[in-house]
DNA sequence: TCATATCCGACGAAATCACTCGGATATCGA
DNA sequence: TCGATATCCGAGTGATTTCGTCGGATATGA
């Protein structure tokens, strides 16, 4: 689903399509692409012809937003969450010093998240020749020719 | 469990004990330290008077390693795992360019969980007054006391 | 020898995940 | 206007995982 990013600006993607190339049940990919366009990441023009659009080009679509929609807030427990809104206290918080670890790892994974868009998982024409750079938070361009 | 840590250097403390302290029930956390004590971690002395208590000074035991005793190799998927064992690639990975990603987020999880011990989580008794460091891939003494 | 522990294995309930089904509604092309 | 092709919607299922239980065997100190 999150290739459909490679058709962009092709007009709009039928899930019949998206399904044959990904194979993944049609019905399946129906129920996901319901949180995908609730997040507004994509648009949907219904009838024949219809399909599924990305609402942004996609460099601008970070995988943490991608996530979120998906899988809802990003957090490792329920009392290190992303989302304010959702932040639940465990009755255990009174006397629990490990909160600042989940924390941690929640800032960690957003990060990483964060660090990456649509476009870089989209498969490049020409496999750069740039070496990828090992840490860095800023957008990149990869090797990314999977294993 | 992982308080416990607290106890260190006094002599084994039984799960009775970590149970009230804890109120968890004491059956279940004799589940978990199963795994700590295979991991290599805890050592247990039986009999009256027995319990548990941490194999190396806290500061030695990163908190990856226990995450990953107590549950398993740590990884967002299955195809992106820490541990070359159990690495089981996914039927779909010929044509799945997102596993780069998941590589990022575990690198970002190990690090983050890397960078504190269980000494970090233990709380101290004065709060000292050290900033937090913001990104900073090294030990650390933090204010820890828990919202 | 008895109370206090760890050890061991299996079992059970609840939540989550990946996926299905059936049908209503919108839109394009002929 | 009709029909094929889509999205839309919401409830439901089956397998796996997570959290927790139970009963009893074994070791150890007082």
């Amino acid at each position: 689903m999150v290739q459909l990013g490679r058709h962009y600006g092709k007009g709009p993607a039928s899930l019949a399509e998206i399904a044959a190339e990904e194979d993944l049940p049609r019905a399946y990919l129906e129920q996901l692409v319901v949180n995908l366009r609730e997040g507004g990441l994509v648009t949907s023009t219904r009838g024949a012809h219809g399909g599924y659009e990305l609402a942004r080009p996609p460099e601008t679509i970070s995988m943490a937003q991608v996530l979120r929609a998906l899988e809802g807030p990003i957090a490792p427990m329920m009392c290190a969450t992303d989302d304010p809104e959702h932040a639940t206290l465990c009755d255990r918080s009174s006397h629990c010093t490990v909160n600042v670890l989940w924390v941690r790892v929640r800032d960690a994974v957003t990060g990483a998240l964060d660090s990456m868009t649509l476009a870089d998982l989209v498969p490049p024409r020409i496999p750069a020749a740039t070496p990828a750079s090992p840490i860095q938070p800023t957008p990149l361009q990869g090797a990314l020719t999977t294993p």
